[in-house]
Formats: C-alpha cells, structure tokens, sequence
DNA sequence: TATTAAGTCTACTAGTCTTATAGAATTAAA
DNA sequence: TTTAATTCTATAAGACTAGTAGACTTAATA
C-alpha cells in the first residue's frame, strides 16, 4: 500500500502538472488545490525537490514547479523515493536489495524466485503509469 | 513490501508442502525447520487455521497440516490473510475497499483508475504463484 | 533598507503497527 | 494421571506514520 505521504506527493506533481507552463504554485495553492495539510506537504515538496522532480523559487513571490516532464515521471519513481522497495521482500528488489537474515543461503531460498516475477510485473505496471496519464483521465 | 509476518506464514507452508503425505507437524518442529521464532509461529499458524489453509490435531501428538491443495493456496491469498490487501490505495481494492476520505468523488479521482490498472497486474502475478510452485523451485 | 511573503530546516509528538514474548488454559494420547 | 501438544489473552519494546511547531533563510518590492 501507498502511504499518504506518497498519496499526497502525486496528487501534488498531478496538482503541478495542470498548471500553465511557466506557473509557480505556492505551497498554500497546491495544499489548498490537492487538498493535502499544508506543513506536511512542506516536507513533501522538499523531498520531491532533492528527487530532482520540482524545484522551488525562494523568497516572495516563490513557489514550487515541476522540472522533470510529466510523461517521464512514473508512479515507479515515486513509490521508490517516499516508500521504497517495489519488490515484496528486499531480497527481490533491484533498488533496495538487501540478503534476507533468516534465509540460509540465497539460492536455497523458496520464495525469491516467485517474488522477482511479481515484481517484475509490478514495476513493469507501475513504469507505465505517468504523471501525464493520470491527469488526461 | 511483505510483513515479517507474511513471510514466515510462507515459509511455514512451505514446509508443511514438503512434508509427506499425512504427517503431522509439531510447532516447534516447523519453528526449527523453516527459522521462525517459536512463539510467533503459534500466533500465524492460528491465523492460517482460521483461514482455512491449515488445520491441527490438538493434545499429545498433535500438530499442524495442510488442508487446502499446495497448488492452490496462492500468494496473493496469503498476502491478503496477513497484510490485507494487494492494491496500492483501498479505492483501488477488491477485497478491501474502501473510498478515500480526502477524495471529493471517486470519478474525478486521478489516481484511482491507474492504480486498479497496477493492482490487476500484481494480483495476477500473485495469483499464479502457488506453494507447490514455490517449493519446486 | 525595511517589510513582507515565500521556501528551508530541525525537532518534536501522539498514535498505531510490528514483532515478538509470557503464561495460563485446554485438549488428548499413553 | 501425567505429559505434551495446541489455544488464548495480555503485554511490551521499538519502529514507523502522519502530522505540528517554530526558528531561519531568501528574495521581491515599496
């Protein structure tokens, strides 16, 4: 499941990317536009904005924008900055990997075989699923 | 991702797939087997009881086995037994619906409609992943 | 240059979830 | 009746989630 954070930080790239080209939306606008409390989509926006997806205009008259083409942004790429792994175990993840503690050895392992399958078909769904496809729904 | 939970429900069906035909299954002979702390393993079986995959003979001698077909216990079953459901968002799910409280209406959800468009994909990857598939691996 | 309005950063917190552990009660074989 | 197993309920430490608070920095503009 996604959590609100990740919700939130796609409804505000969605937020962003019916904006006219060129618009800088203030934190105020798009909280009140995606309907997401305002100090916590502070911290989202500044996470998006290390992610390389927005950047922001400091000072009066600042705000945020998008950076990154709404068709390249992908519901893979932001699942992986806010909540991570895509894979069910990080045993099967290609970002996040990490050996299982309680597994023996790797290649005895039951389950990793079957988990990279899902989540090869997982991250392919997910790759496909733009910014720019949501907002024409 | 899987819960601590979810996975050592897997693996204890695993081994109890991989047990001869009839045998009985003590607890802490399935706690040794697959590497699963012994009283956390008491609390999953109980729930993989209550949902009908495995079933106990009590007392001396007693213990667990399965009662549904390996090839027909899936992951996307026990995924949802013990981490709920497989959508990204309960808008999104089938067997555990819910709407979104911070939706104006579901149809002018951007979301909504791309994520059940994810979690047909994972939930048919799931699905054809079985026990017995797993334990022939 | 002072004011104002914006983003930036760090810390904190209440509540919930996860991952167990403990122990008493129940059941059934021998 | 003893023993060995499941069953049930309670508890607890630690991590995580979702959000709040407030001080600081930056830049437009009057």
């Amino acid at each position: 499941m996604l959590s609100q954070k990740t919700k939130y930080a796609l409804k505000a790239l969605l937020y962003l990317a019916q904006q006219e080209e060129g618009h800088i939306a203030k934190t105020i606008e798009i909280a009140e536009g995606a309907n997401i409390p305002k100090k916590f989509l502070e911290q989202i926006l500044l996470e998006l904005k290390r992610g390389h997806f927005v950047s922001s205009k400091q000072g009066k008259m600042g705000g945020y924008y998008l950076i990154k083409s709404k068709n390249t942004i992908t519901l893979a790429d932001i699942h992986r900055l806010f909540d991570g792994a895509i894979a069910l175990l990080p045993c099967a993840s290609l970002n996040f990997y990490e050996p299982c503690l309680d597994c023996k050895t790797e290649s005895e392992c039951l389950l990793r075989l079957g988990l990279i399958a899902v989540r090869e078909k997982t991250l392919a769904a997910m790759e496909s699923i733009t910014i720019d496809s949501l907002a024409k729904k």
